[in-house]
DNA sequence: AACGAATAATTGACACTTGAAGTAACTGGC
DNA sequence: GCCAGTTACTTCAAGTGTCAATTATTCGTT
């Protein structure tokens, strides 16, 4: 496109908002890197105190945790949205608590589709023992932020949360 | 302990901290969970739309946006830095893109150990287009909440980094 | 110059994740 | 009762991720 002669000193009049506009795309954008990075460093530190301290992973731990507290066993599939991963990733993850007795998958005699996943005795011992450390850690990492900060980030993140959590509908 | 004896309406003394400890454990965790639920969500927007408009995938992106913005091209260990994921990682991730023709290895000639990995003139097209969408993406993820609130976040978020980026020290 | 330690990258084994395709079981309308 | 459509779960292939072991190269000391 052919550029317009325009007298010398004239200055765009669209500066002030593209510049507002622009600074919001990049503020948006680093928000987003930003939270990024601190879940990937606390995850990642949970994931080595895991490995480390229990010979176990992240994934195992969060299925184990959505179990604890359904005394009546979660089916695949409620593990599935509850974990917010498909559900052949369920059938997996199920698969090695089983074969190390952490878990059970019970009939269910209404519909024969249907797998309750329960956490064994031996799984509860378990569980009781990694959760009561994982909290420690977690602590432990954010115990340098003061507690008004805190409430702050949970506050703004529970706004964010509500805005993100459904589609920008249409 | 023995419990004091004291005068009746005397109020035990440590209430108030063992209760401040109560919180601000719970408060971490849930700062914690309500972060990567943020995290989980935006992550799996992003990926599901590099998936459907560009065939590819999120680390591929990460990869090609360290590299953008280096024009003399990063080391694979820069890389695996840059992107906090292990050195193995970043090989396969960069055999992928090298098959497509996106990036190349360029030897070093002052460190025969070294490969400097670029974009090439078809990487660089695509990212472009690629980061273009993306951005808009997130914008449109964030776009109902005030700008105030994102700066808020971007600064508490900022201090939470600073506060877990190093290991709470020995 | 030569050797041991450190560094750069790759490889292989294993785990997690997704998406698509497949199997079995249930449901509702005819 | 049948059968089309849905639902619950599994299986498989490909990509992502870690860790530990390996290879090749460089660096520092002697």
């Amino acid at each position: 496109m052919p550029k317009d002669k325009t007298p010398l000193k004239l200055v765009e009049p669209r500066v002030d908002a593209e510049t507002r506009i622009h600074d919001d795309h990049h503020l948006s954008v680093r928000l987003w890197l930003r939270m990024l990075a601190c879940t990937n460093r606390v995850e990642s530190f949970v994931r080595q105190n895991l490995q480390a301290n229990f010979t176990t992973t992240l994934p195992r731990f969060d299925l184990m945790a959505q179990l604890e507290r359904a005394v009546q066993g979660l089916k695949m599939s409620e593990l599935s949205q509850r974990m917010m991963v498909t559900g052949g990733n369920v059938t997996g993850i199920t698969d090695g608590l089983e074969k190390e007795g952490l878990v059970v998958r019970e009939t269910d005699p209404a519909d024969r589709r249907v797998f309750r996943v329960k956490l064994t005795p031996e799984g509860q011992r378990q569980f009781r023992r990694m959760a009561a450390e994982h909290e420690q850690w977690v602590i432990g990492l954010f115990e340098s932020m003061s507690m008004k900060h805190k409430n702050q980030l949970v506050e703004l993140l529970g706004e964010l949360k509500r805005h993100i959590s459904r589609p920008p509908a249409e």
